[in-house]
DNA sequence: ATAAAACCGGACTAATATAGTCGTATTTAA
DNA sequence: TTAAATACGACTATATTAGTCCGGTTTTAT
């Protein structure tokens, strides 16, 4: 119904122990070993969150990860959306040629998106900082 | 992220169209071919809104479901928590022996847990009668 | 040069959750 | 007594998520 997906737990758990390690780089080994988080799936989420400007990275034997925006300035939205695949909250009712199977005006979607969009507005609300 | 099952559409749709019928009985084939619904699948469905007296039925010939409640005492809450599985919003990081990975304080589960229980305070809000 | 790190993409498998099916029993009007 | 309905549990199928594996390239301190 609502659940957040490994991957987005790992992402604070990731955040969290990057922000702690101030200026000093972390490594993907880091992380994956302290928490016990499979190496190579950490390193994609890690490698996104570089992508989207969240994390610095340096590469080199002495490289790896810093933080490149404050934790309190990052709404969890974000982090949500970079990390999660965006479905809709409901599909449609289809026939076979697409078309809405209930006839007169459809007055379930509206009203279920309307609560997805006060869903996402309370995660803008809240900022990384908050969970980690 | 946050996704509605597909038997939650299918309640919304059967308890709009039992609520549309009034006094006579609707039967399961009836929803099942007007919508394209499984007749199987929402024969449990409705087998559960009746055990949770949102609905009413009689057996035999011309058996079917009526109307319990009024549609608008109904929270849509309680529908969620008739229909769907219960989960919790994120899992405690456990190692081997059941303890809790982030040796400190876990600042990640609580805050969570609070934006689950700020949505399912939304779905309280809302009654059945807000969707059909 | 070498080793160890990030970086990259894709294909693959495994695990879990959701959706849907099947068989059989019970009820009841006609 | 039959046909059509609900009732119910076990099962299969599909979709999503989680995690692995491969086969690299690039970067950089030592």
């Amino acid at each position: 119904m609502v659940k957040f997906s490994k991957k987005l737990e790992y992402a604070l758990i990731s955040l969290r122990h990057i922000s702690n390690a101030g200026a000093e780089v972390t490594r993907v080994r880091d992380i994956s070993e302290k928490y016990n988080i499979p190496h190579d799936l950490l390193a994609k989420i890690l490698q996104k969150l570089k992508k989207e400007n969240i994390l610095d990275s340096s590469q080199g034997i002495n490289g790896g990860y810093t933080l490149n925006r404050k934790l309190n300035e990052i709404p969890l939205s974000e982090l949500v959306n970079i990390i999660e695949n965006s479905t809709s909250i409901v599909e449609c009712m289809h026939d076979e040629d697409n078309n809405c199977m209930i006839t007169d005006s459809c007055t379930i979607k509206d009203p279920l998106s309307r609560i997805q969009s006060e869903f996402e507005n309370i995660l803008k609300t809240k900022m990384i900082s908050d969970f980690v």
